[in-house]
RNA sequence: GGCCCAGUGGCUCUGUUGGUUAGAGCGCCGCCCUGUCACGGCGGAGGUCGUCGGUUCGAGUCCGAUCUGGGUCGCCA
């Protein structure tokens, strides 16, 4: 028996009631979030978005109608609660905002009765996350995700009051759009009026915000959804919000310029975190042979030592075959971990074959100053005393060595030296540890493919000093590319983007497109550059990715509202689903795959 | 697609080397209680252990397959 609002107006939010309004009458409405009955006397804490409110139900305060009712609510029941504010008779709640005082209820009506739901609506839920999705608007009622969505809300809002300072527009960009294969899988969205044919759902909005420069609007930013189809990881959903901005007549420094400052208001207002600008930058190569990795974690040590040169012409094929191959040896020293069991150390080497590696060499140099090995008896007792020494190798300390082609020594050691910072917990998670990682390669030399393709993307620019190498070295080549990292995350990335056609067709020409295939795909871009176009750059941070790492969230789909799980589907909703077979014949497709049960159901509707 | 982890009352978990009616806390239901706020007291209901198959005299416990969720590699210009 669900009651009718009707002449009551909610004139505080739960925590908007304060000491201050001490004798006065108001109404606050939102669900039980516990009821205590002590008999002749009931406690009620309300709850909303903004906290918890106590109530107080007295039989000659608010009649005997009214304290039936109270009597009778439950968990999640919905209430309006007409009262008069008091400070508390009793202990003080140093745990609530509003521990101070409470509201002596006169009138209550119940909106709304609910079942009991499926799992505590409290904070810091132990509940599985299968069941917190399929019942995901309850979840959401939860103080922990309730402060993150609102926290993500005030960093939009902190983003946009920002950037139109500075002279940004908020343009939208379409999101039926013109598949253009390369890098994600698409979304595709068949068109009924074209049949046969399909619109892709955006991977970012790149084309149309160059076509935005092209046009004038020389400095332009969107909060915008992005999508692509390609499997899921705890900073990675199918659909995702990009913060993009695109600006013309600039270069490299004023893009970060403007980033940074955006950066320290943003952390300033949402989380009070003061950010000491500038922020550190790092060449790419030297993000790579310290940390091994493009997207570095400067809050711990444990770098990475190239010891190819010490241990050239050893006796340890391993090591000597990896640089007869180009490659290298490179290591990390795990600082007084000498002593760590075989079982771990085995367990390290086999995440480094999970990583690519054929193996993982060791050296643990003991107490006593003896060294326990996996490739001693191929070596001598002086080139093992050589890469102690350029290991930094002391008593105690475990060394751990990866020998092969540079991308596969960086890749293992790298995610190496996440693993054990985490399992030695040598990371300090109140550091916020800002970095520009710049001077990306331009190229990349795809092994499959026999190519090179872009690092970025084609319309990035070359560094000026780099691009007489385009011909003869492709790869030596470095991009005027720059990454925005956050405690080892990628939080942002962008580019100079090319304006001139003939840097742009020697792109193409370097990827192997063809002029006819560029101009198939990117056709209306190309256009758009022949009539025109300022000098421009950009860059794009993933606001989810953001927002987890503010909030210090393991997962993106903490700070979203409705996330999807490992396979793309929504638990709540359900989506994807099958559609009626109307619906297919309209857009004249015939689903071959997967067999029999797609097509059943749909002949069945 | 590969590898790893988890799946026991509504929720979170325990469950010894496989052995009689599968336990706990919270929640839920009923009664009592005028200062509780992790309220308290008394009483009660509720699970056959994700699913299927196998081993065994006997399986939550062992084996195989499968489903669901998570992590990760591939993938993500």
């Amino acid at each position: 028996m669900a009651e009718s609002m009707q002449g009551l107006k909610r004139t505080h939010r739960c925590t908007e009631v304060s000491a201050a309004n001490i004798g006065e009458t108001v109404t606050v409405m939102g669900w039980v979030a516990k009821q205590r009955n002590k008999g002749g006397i009931i406690f009620v804490d309300l709850r909303d978005r903004s906290g918890i409110l106590q109530l107080i139900f007295e039989e000659d305060k608010c009649g005997s109608e009214n304290f039936a009712k109270a009597e009778k609510l439950r968990s999640e029941f919905v209430v309006a609660v007409v009262g008069k504010v008091e400070k508390r008779a009793g202990a003080v709640n140093e745990n609530l905002a509003t521990g101070d005082i409470e509201i002596i209820a006169e009138q209550i009506r119940i909106l709304s009765e609910a079942e009991t739901p499926p799992f505590p609506i409290e904070e810091n839920s132990k509940t599985k996350e299968e069941m917190r999705l399929k019942y995901r608007y309850l979840d959401l009622r939860r103080p922990d995700l309730q402060r993150n969505l609102i926290l993500r809300s005030k960093i939009c809002t902190e983003v946009r009051a920002f950037m139109a300072k500075e002279g940004f527009l908020e343009i939208e960009t379409p999101i039926l759009n013109k598949s253009t294969p390369e890098g994600a899988r698409d979304y595709l969205v068949p068109s009924r009026v074209h049949p046969g044919n399909f619109y892709a759902l955006p991977q970012s909005p790149q084309l149309f915000k160059q076509l935005l420069m092209c046009s004038g609007y020389d400095r332009y930013i969107q909060i915008a959804k992005c999508f692509r189809d390609e499997d899921l990881r705890a900073d990675r959903q199918p659909e995702f919000t990009q913060i993009d901005m695109e600006l013309s007549f600039v270069d490299e420094e004023d893009v970060i310029d403007v980033n940074e400052r955006l950066i320290k208001h943003v952390c300033k207002e949402a989380i009070g975190l003061d950010v000491q600008l500038p922020l550190p930058r790092m060449p790419w190569q030297e993000a790579m042979d310290r940390f091994g990795s493009d997207k570095p974690d400067t809050r711990f040590g444990m770098e990475l030592v190239d010891v190819s040169d010490v241990v050239k012409g050893c006796g340890f094929g391993v090591f000597t075959g990896a640089l007869e191959n180009g490659g290298s040896v490179r290591g990390i020293n795990a600082k007084g971990q000498a002593e760590m069991p075989r079982k771990q150390i085995d367990a390290l080497v086999d995440a480094a074959k999970g990583n690519g590696a054929k193996g993982l060499a060791y050296l643990a140099v003991l107490p006593d100053g003896s060294y326990k090995s996996s490739f001693a008896k191929f070596m001598t007792e002086e080139e093992l005393k050589n890469l102690v020494v350029t290991m930094a190798g002391e008593p105690g300390d475990l060394l751990l060595f990866a020998a092969d082609k540079n991308k596969i020594v960086w890749n293992v050691l790298g995610a190496l030296r996440i693993d054990l910072a985490k399992k030695l917990d040598l990371i300090d998670d109140n550091k916020f540890n800002f970095l520009w990682v710049t001077e990306f390669p331009l190229l990349e030399w795809d092994e499959e493919d026999e190519r090179f393709v872009a690092v970025h993307h084609p319309f990035t620019m070359p560094m000026e000093e780099d691009w007489q190498y385009i011909d003869t070295d492709p790869g030596r080549v470095r991009a005027k590319a720059y990454d925005i990292v956050l405690n080892g995350v990628e939080l942002g990335g962008g580019s100079v983007r090319i304006h001139q056609d003939d840097v742009q067709e020697k792109m193409f020409e370097v990827i192997g497109i063809q002029k006819e295939e560029a101009w198939d795909r990117f056709g209306f871009l190309l256009s758009a550059f022949k009539y025109g176009v300022p000098p421009h750059a950009g860059l794009a941070y993933g606001l989810d990715r953001m927002v987890m790492l503010l909030v210090k969230a393991d997962s993106i789909r903490e700070v979203m509202a409705f996330p999807k799980v490992k396979d793309a589907s929504c638990l709540m909703s359900e989506a994807p689903n099958v559609v009626d077979a109307q619906q297919l014949e309209e857009l004249c497709i015939a689903i071959t795959k997967p067999e029999e049960e797609a097509c059943e159901e749909n002949s069945a509707e």
